[in-house]
DNA sequence: ACAAAAGTGTTTGGAATACACCCATGC
DNA sequence: GCATGGGTGTATTCCAAACACTTTTGT
């Protein structure tokens, strides 16, 4: 037989997988594969893959992210592990699942050769996704929503500058519910994460927002988890 | 060669670790037991192991913990996952770590067939652990520490009544903190998770205090993760 | 001048903090 | 009756929520 990889006792295959969610400026949206093989061929899913023998499921979600989206540095956390019994029919396989936050306009979706298609679906617009990965999503968002709740997340949603009603429309829509602009803008600005830029939009037909930016860059999500915000 | 079973890629070993915490009344305790085998022979570590094939890595954490322990119900989630390509000596090991917390007194720490010794370990004395079990343990306080900011967690430490000055005790001992004892009674009550029970302790040399009561039970984990308070 | 969104400040209510006195029990 | 810890209430501070007017820019 052409396997050649024996061990004593059995062992499942482990994944990572991302989600991968972006912002359009109006809604959150999340980057699905399209799957081009059995199981679940022609269903949606989010990119992942095998862990190799000598990367980390970390090291593994970001080639994965790569491959799947030509960018390499995304903030990125550990999300849940998945270890259902039956949730992969080719054998049993343990997922780790990545929550990953991405500028959607720097991003272009790539199919790769397991997929047959790649694209961003805005949050309410996800079809039914293959594996377990219904779940994942709805895990991944109520994770966003619980790191934004404290008003210290989100931001790698938008480009390295951006303006405050953006990141209040973001903030609306992932939150589910109305921020008052001047309390958003103020409670944002105590929380000492931004700094204003001098830099102001342009050809805009009204009074141009400034820009602000991140102090710190999560880009590279941090080594020590316990660092994590 | 006695191997059997086999794959077309290598695959990593897969094992859940417990990282148990309990409270003795003073001081945060952890269950460490004492390797018998190589690797790190004599040295302690927190009890875990490989996964089955039929099991979850929850439901593998609750078997170890059990076969540690005696017991099989106790607060339990996910902390994270180890994956450094060298932390196993014996070769390519995923870890997924998990907290769980225990009433000290209701647990017997017993040494499984694996281990040379079990016991509890006040926090400030455990001592250099084998694998990568430090970095677990930091991550595990910190995880800990966060969930009790919001006074909403740790109560699975005590028994099933207890007073509030043993709550107001754990607290204080595992936020490091001294927070007053009015407002620390008006803010558990407030949260709304404890009631008063209509017991009071006896034999005590002074004022008898009464038992409060979880309104609800954790030791069970929620089944769905996105349902952790 | 007006439309459209940006920017900013003050008032107010509620929660957290600081703080002090009375109560029950065993000795 | 006193020592020990248990139980509770109030004044104050501070943060967050509610809220409205002025500014800039393009047309």
């Amino acid at each position: 037989m052409p396997d050649s990889y024996c061990y004593e006792y059995p062992r499942p295959a482990v994944t990572s997988d991302c989600v991968i969610m972006g912002f359009d400026g109006d809604e959150l949206n999340v980057l699905l594969i399209e799957r081009k093989h059995e199981p679940f061929m022609g269903k949606w899913a989010f990119p992942g893959g095998f862990l190799d023998m000598n990367e980390t499921v970390e090291e593994c979600a970001r080639r994965e992210l790569k491959e799947e989206t030509g960018i390499d540095n995304l903030f990125m956390e550990q999300l849940h592990v998945y270890s259902s019994v039956g949730r992969d029919p080719r054998g049993r396989t343990v997922t780790v699942a990545f929550l990953a936050l991405a500028t959607m306009n720097d991003i272009i979706p790539v199919a790769g050769d397991d997929a047959s298609g790649a694209r961003w679906f805005r949050i309410n617009d996800v079809p039914l996704l293959a594996f377990d990965h219904d779940e994942m999503l709805k895990l991944a968002v109520n994770r966003l929503r619980e790191r934004m709740q404290n008003f210290r997340a989100g931001f790698e949603m938008l480009g390295k500058r951006f303006t405050m009603s953006q990141l209040h429309t973001l903030y609306e829509s992932v939150l589910g519910e109305k921020l008052d602009r001047r309390n958003f803008s103020s409670r944002m600005m105590r929380s000492g994460l931004l700094v204003k830029t001098d830099e102001k939009a342009r050809d805009v037909p009204y009074r141009a927002p400034v820009f602000y930016k991140l102090l710190i860059d999560f880009t590279n999500s941090p080594p020590n988890p316990s660092l994590i915000l």
